[in-house]
DNA sequence: CAATAACCGTACGGTTCCGTACAGTGTTAT
DNA sequence: ATAACACTGTACGGAACCGTACGGTTATTG
């Protein structure tokens, strides 16, 4: 099996899916940050310095519930973007942003984000879609805790993890995972093994990898799907706030 | 036990929390409308025509998941507002609303909703500040569904249908609260059952009384006091642009 | 090199909840 | 009145997952 070159191009894509101008005024107020794996950007009640476009990191957003109990609730990798309720002028994060993948992030401060949003109009739409579709992800998250069993959960989990991470082979422990999925770390491994079983992954001592995502796809449960096809109904296409009269030949 | 005669002015506190100016502009823009109880008032898909600030009525926020599961995600009651993504121009509901409680509701249409949220900057603050506690509630949610027991979760739903309802009675029956919780309706009437066993709760073929809610406070999951401590926190007090300075004796 | 820690495998009793089914009792419709 | 229906009670085997514990293997650290 030849390790498959993906080809990956490090940029956020809200960001890049915008006009030029914009793009670049956009860009122009960012400044590069590392996410260093398993750090905190952000916890629950803290106030949000910044906000961040990740590239090639990416992060989970994870509430607490009661004393010490916590649950991964979503995740924001180059397709999205952390710290995103501040465009609703509230400036303290209910959530904890955990960097659950390294590496790079666009970044910007609360008050020149304020700024920015209301400059740039199709950076704000944009903005506010994203938030659209991360509340939708955030109540889907609830009937998938109800309904959906931890195997097709984990999958689901995987998934998206690779997704954002852009490669097969990611750092993660039974331990962690167990943390995220909000169950047992014996129960992981009983789950994960079933999957390796199935050849579907391998892991070797918090090193994951994803070997047959087709098959991952088939055992996750429906909300991956629908989670893909949320976000590409409201943010797939490049926008355009006249509508429609102007054939674009798209090369995306 | 004497009926309590429970003191309650039906009106809406999003809008009556309104700057005076704010407050008079908004609700001439709102027309009254009937939330006529178990009808849907959009489904998942639909496009929003109107925006529903219920006085009296409480509609449930129902996410599908998958082909033919479904949850309750959320509650609004006149502590709230139905349709809020609408401030994210986005016009397509993620949610099937439907009404639980029947009552009034004061509504705007989409074009309306969006021109005074525009030009009242209070009443854009407060929409922001709902849409925050919303997207908390349903990531409390998802966390809920994860770690809390049937009974814990049965009374808060209980309390928080109380607060919504503003009496101690309320229509419902074991299976719609099955549908609620995700769970199977037998489920729902033993549990039920051991409630009314502790003189929680009382009922009979539909018709639900809450007889001790210390008690079922003390049964239920964190959450509802988390959610009652969050929306306390973003929208309890008469907001005030500017900080301090004035001394206001409040009456509340 | 030895000790420690991190990571994973496994086991076992226990609890919660599921799927399903059937029965009883009020309510409404014919 | 009688049938159909809505609502609730109950039962039973089974699945999923929990809490906990112990052991084994690989990395890391002093």
């Amino acid at each position: 099996m030849p390790k498959s070159a993906q080809p990956f191009l490090p940029v956020n894509t809200l960001i890049s899916s915008l006009p030029r101008t914009d793009r670049e005024y956009v860009s122009g107020a960012c400044e590069y940050a590392e996410l260093p794996f398993g750090e905190s950007l952000c916890k629950p009640g803290d106030s949000i310095r910044h906000v961040y476009f990740p590239t090639d990191g990416y992060i989970s957003l994870i509430t607490p519930a009661g004393a010490s109990e916590s649950l991964e609730v979503g995740m924001v990798g180059n397709e999205g973007v952390f710290g995103i309720t501040l465009l609703l002028d509230v400036k303290i994060s209910a959530l904890l942003g955990l960097v659950q993948g390294g590496g790079q992030a666009l970044r910007m401060t609360a008050s020149r984000f304020a700024r920015v949003a209301k400059e740039s109009a199709p950076f704000k739409q944009t903005l506010n879609r994203y938030l659209y579709v991360l509340t939708t992800q955030l109540a889907q998250n609830a009937a998938c805790n109800r309904f959906h069993r931890l195997d097709a959960r984990m999958a689901r989990w995987l998934l998206m993890t690779q997704d954002r991470a852009h490669k097969d082979t990611f750092r993660l422990t039974h331990d962690f995972l167990a943390y995220m999925l909000g169950v047992r770390r014996a129960g992981v491994t009983e789950a994960a093994g079933r999957l390796q079983a199935q050849r579907l992954i391998r892991y070797v001592r918090g090193e994951l990898t994803v070997l047959n995502r087709r098959g991952l796809e088939a055992l996750s449960c429906p909300c991956y799907n629908m989670f893909k096809a949320t976000y590409l109904q409201h943010l797939g296409k490049p926008r355009s706030k006249v509508a429609s009269g102007k054939r674009n030949k798209s090369v995306n």
